[in-house]
DNA sequence: GTGTATGCAAAGCCTTTGCAGCATG
DNA sequence: CATGCTGCAAAGGCTTTGCATACAC
């Protein structure tokens, strides 16, 4: 794991953190290589993943790794929720949920020092219940 | 994904299973590989990862791919939380956690049909504590 | 100029899978 | 004795990394 900031504003970084905050969505460090490519066509997966982690240390972005697959990145950095679809995969934002009622920072009965927690709902999204009409 | 039920009580199934409800730790596969090889030393890893999978859609175990890591897999299949060590990864139940307050059932205002959820605390162990002795 | 960041490609890690033979029911 | 399951080994998907080069400061 590196543990360097981002030190130089490379239009490489510029570019992928504009993109991500553009998107409503999550996006896989795959999708995002995507995405940059239409504006910087030469860029590298292994600099998308790179700057990705980077800025993730940096807190100026966010690192999803839950469900077992692959990690999405999201641009909002305020703390909120996500659903998952479990067809698909999609993720996206969570509204309803409140925060959840435990301390940040305290010791459990376990002797484990608490510092946070991940929630993740999962469900079906709107697409995907559209598509197999019969099982809701 | 295999869809399949468990049909025979073969020796490797049944060690495998025995092995985990033995275990407080919530073992990786390569960990159960590991523990089973001492009572069937030819069992392969292929094998250990076929079952769990299997035991796992039949309800009799649960599986556990929270954190971005590996997966781990619980002989507990009475519902509970856990805590993850940030540092050396362990994951431990978590009796501290009262059943998250959300509806197993419901549809949310984003439009998914919520299904479940996935809560994990993140902190560090006691034997982690221990060893670093400054950092708390 | 100096050293961080990049592109490329190879490797790493966890997990899945194809296949021929085995053993369970 | 049919076929689900196994061991083995290869491949797959996501992510990281080594290296020489490029570019931000």
């Amino acid at each position: 794991m590196n543990v360097h900031k981002p030190q130089r504003n490379t239009q490489q970084r510029r570019v992928i953190l504009e993109e991500l905050r553009k998107l409503e969505s999550h996006p896989t460090a795959m999708e995002l290589h995507e995405i940059t490519r239409r504006r910087l066509p030469k860029i590298s997966l292994g600099t998308v993943y790179r700057n990705l982690e980077l800025l993730a240390q940096a807190g100026t972005i966010r690192k999803l790794e839950l469900g077992g697959s692959e990690a999405r990145f999201d641009g909002d950095v305020v703390r909120h929720y996500h659903v998952r679809c479990v067809r698909c995969g999609r993720v996206d934002d969570f509204p309803d949920a409140p925060e959840f009622p435990v301390a940040q920072k305290f010791t459990s009965a376990t002797g484990y020092d608490i510092i946070g927690h991940h929630l993740e709902f999962v469900g079906v999204c709107p697409a995907c219940k559209a598509s197999s009409g019969c099982e809701n």
